[in-house]
DNA sequence: AGCAGCTCCTGTACGC
DNA sequence: TGCGTACAGGAGCTGC
């Protein structure tokens, strides 16, 4: 799924690519509801005529910059996918089917974004300048800035000092951009055990936990991403990242720890599967 | 406060 | 072969 590695993928090859261009046409699929607001009439209106400037990310949430001042907003949710440029026959080769293309814009030379999503859990929303969103206001600190020092980590993980350390982890009003994948990967690499309450965490697992978010992060950003088995993250040109040869625990379950050799087990947590090394994350 | 459980959604994998 | 079911999970929600 996409998480800030993947997410900040995306941005960093659609700036170079749609910068400057003025969008012509606009089209939304039958799924409105994935149209967060405004309306979707006023929603695709809205859209026309206006120049791409720049491309921003606040966690997951990508930031589409317009020259009114407006920003066009996409989550990517699990399997939301932008392909830049579009082309109808070639995304099939793709393994996408354009029946789940949501959102399509042809800029004014004629070539074209299209916004693709199979389960339907991405969103879009269009603000206005000052136009503000829940969703993003509340989301915490971006562990790749600067501002995120082992003091700063330290005292947001003293805010909440009861709870489980993947649920910290997951939960983005607190650190935003790490997902399902992330959090595993991070917390096997730290030598963690999810269920560790965060009470308990010694000051040197809570310094090998900082490190590794933020070098995790670090690495999947240079591989361009992950893809696993079930996962259909793609960049804008369809192509897969290569993270996925670097994980080390998620959906690896039964096969052996890649320090120790012991089988990687999974457990259940929070509805979402969690993977871990019985010898390397103990409780 | 924290968490379990549910919802949204479709494609894939599996058991019978 | 085909049908039913479980599963994948980001985020928002209810309710204990």
């Amino acid at each position: 799924m996409p998480e800030l590695p993947e997410v900040e993928t995306v941005r960093r090859e659609l700036e170079n690519k749609i910068k400057e261009k003025i969008i012509k046409e606009v089209t939304i699929g039958k799924t409105e509801k994935i149209i967060q607001r405004p309306a979707p009439i006023k929603f695709v209106a809205q859209l026309k005529d206006k120049k791409i400037i720049g491309l921003n990310r606040r966690g997951k949430y990508l930031i589409i910059c317009l020259d009114s001042g407006e920003r066009l907003i996409i989550h990517l949710g699990m399997t939301g996918v932008i392909i830049y440029p579009y082309d109808d026959k070639t995304i099939q080769l793709k393994g996408l089917n354009s029946k789940h293309n949501h959102l399509s814009l042809v800029f004014t030379d004629h070539t074209q974004l299209v916004f693709n999503d199979v389960r339907r859990f991405g969103k879009l929303y269009l603000l206005s300048n000052s136009e503000e969103i829940e969703s993003i206001n509340k989301l915490g600190i971006e562990p790749l800035e600067d501002n995120f020092t082992l003091e700063v980590f330290k005292k947001i993980l003293n805010s909440t000092k009861k709870t489980k350390i993947k649920s910290f982890l997951m939960n983005q009003t607190f650190i935003t951009g790490l997902g399902n994948i992330y959090a595993n990967e991070v917390l096997f690499r730290a030598n963690i055990h999810p269920l560790r309450s965060i009470l308990s965490l010694t000051e040197e697992e809570i310094e090998r936990l900082y490190q590794e978010i933020k070098t995790v992060l670090t690495i999947a950003i240079q591989c361009g991403g992950s893809t696993v088995a079930d996962e259909a993250f793609r960049n804008t040109s369809g192509e897969k990242g290569s993270f996925a040869e670097k994980i080390q625990v998620y959906a690896r379950q039964g096969e052996p720890c890649k320090k120790c050799g012991q089988p990687i087990e999974v457990i259940r947590i929070e509805g979402r599967s969690s993977f871990i090394c019985p010898r390397c994350q103990k409780l």
